[in-house]
DNA sequence: CAGTGGTCTAGACCACACT
DNA sequence: GTGTGGTCTAGACCACTGC
């Protein structure tokens, strides 16, 4: 690790005065950001993953030549962001989505009473999985070129026998070449594990887009509801490590028997 | 400033001891999390004010006789929960809906291109204000007794001409006495910035609980859409400082050119 | 200039988990 | 016991603000 990390004092003042010269903002990070960094990296590299326990801070602190405390501070930032995971007595882990004590974690549904593992896993069903040329407004929402090879996945998924959500999934034909149906279809489990374990793809965040719609003929029959019928929809970009958005996901959800729930502060 | 403070050393051994005993949890949190629940008293009783400046973290470090590391790693803390607000050279400054980046900041209503801000500020008119005693449902989500005093606004929120969203407005009698439709009406700014300053109520996080619904006559009239639209119902919760329910709010959003805009991690 | 929050260090000790 | 993360301290210096 012959990384060359920037103390402030090193650099300072010459950088102000030079990115002056340039009309740059001062772009110089405190020193434990860029240990944030550093670890960012091992971890969009797959140095360490997801599940994994990676080096103590002490060791950390050896290899980037800074004080434990340095890179407690970069390490509590990474898992304020829910990349990694501390635990105390035994070390800091890669975040995974599974064995997380939520199931879903970036679904928000909730039923009108209780909360969602009362109500058992979610059943599901596969109704189509194919792959395709891009059109230009999904491959403009995963970072591709229109045409690119995609993968279309479409399910329902029920809860207490009733269906409650309808989405289509699409994925970059690149990261997730040799996805099937048959492949989806014999996993238990959560999306999201399956892709970190299979292909090496960490969901990190999402942003959703939220309206309220009619249920057209298709929808409505494949939720068992009236045409016309208001449904959520709830558009989803997953991101991975860099911000890359690894997955477009549009939902239905039926509201009747569940609400979406948020937390602002 | 008298204020007893339970050293870790001095109290951890004993303590759990003491809890076995008696069969509590050991309840002892770190010198920090006692400092925490120290400011966020003098922020409850309004030692400072919203928009005020509180002590300095020297100042703070006498006060409780902690280092000023403790002191940090408290308001650090609170900082996160967007109750303080920190800057650099000045100081740290109880957290206020004036004077915030975002003029709504539990609004989470997003054009379908540009911002909020983009739109200018929200055109509003009051439906209706009056007093009432609350209704059983009202009630419990208020933390009241049914029959207690509460206050209902109603009011449309326009966005460049197009009314966008309906919502009804209840709150507890008691803090909000003297509370008037003329008050509000007259009132330039966000409803939070008034029940800071005129009530001295600061909403600190919510929750909200989204679906979609379709439009009765009374709601499509209003915003001028068809019965039976799809709208996004959104119900809102709001809590002061100790989880305490101050406000409850039933919005109906249209969703043609708006958008609810959610981040998940 | 002095005062504020922000960063960095070094060292001590505590709480927890495994062996 | 050993090693991990968690807390607490004291002191140094930096960056920003306003006098």
């Amino acid at each position: 690790m012959a990384t060359t990390l920037f103390s402030l004092t090193d650099t300072a003042a010459s950088d102000h005065e030079a990115s002056a010269a340039v009309g740059l903002a001062p772009a110089f990070s405190p020193l434990y950001q860029q240990i944030k960094v550093l670890i960012l990296k091992s971890l969009q590299t797959g140095e360490w993953k997801p599940g994994e326990l990676i080096p103590s801070e002490m060791e950390l602190a050896v290899r980037f030549r800074v004080s434990q405390g340095t890179v407690r501070k970069a390490i509590d930032e990474l898992a304020a962001e829910n990349l990694v995971m501390r635990r105390q007595g035994k070390g800091t882990f890669v975040a995974t989505h599974a064995e997380q004590q939520v199931q879903y974690r970036f679904l928000r549904l909730m039923p009108n009473s209780g909360d969602l593992r009362s109500e058992g896993p979610a059943e599901r069903q596969i109704i189509d999985c194919k792959r395709l040329r891009a059109p230009a407004d999904i491959a403009r929402s995963l970072a591709l070129r229109a045409g690119d090879a995609v993968l279309q996945l479409r399910r329902v998924l029920a809860f207490q026998g009733a269906p409650t959500i309808l989405e289509d999934v699409w994925l970059p034909g690149g990261p997730f070449k040799g996805l099937t149906a048959e492949r989806l279809a014999s996993y238990r489990g959560p999306m999201y594990v399956l892709f970190e374990t299979e292909f090496g793809v960490r969901m990190v965040r999402a942003e959703e887009k939220i309206r309220a719609v009619a249920a057209d003929a298709a929808s409505a029959e494949l939720l068992g509801v009236r045409v016309g019928e208001p449904l959520l929809s709830v558009e989803r970009t997953a991101y991975t490590y860099n911000d890359l958005p690894m997955e477009l996901r549009r939902g239905l959800y039926c509201t009747d028997k569940h609400y979406y729930k948020n937390e602002l502060s």
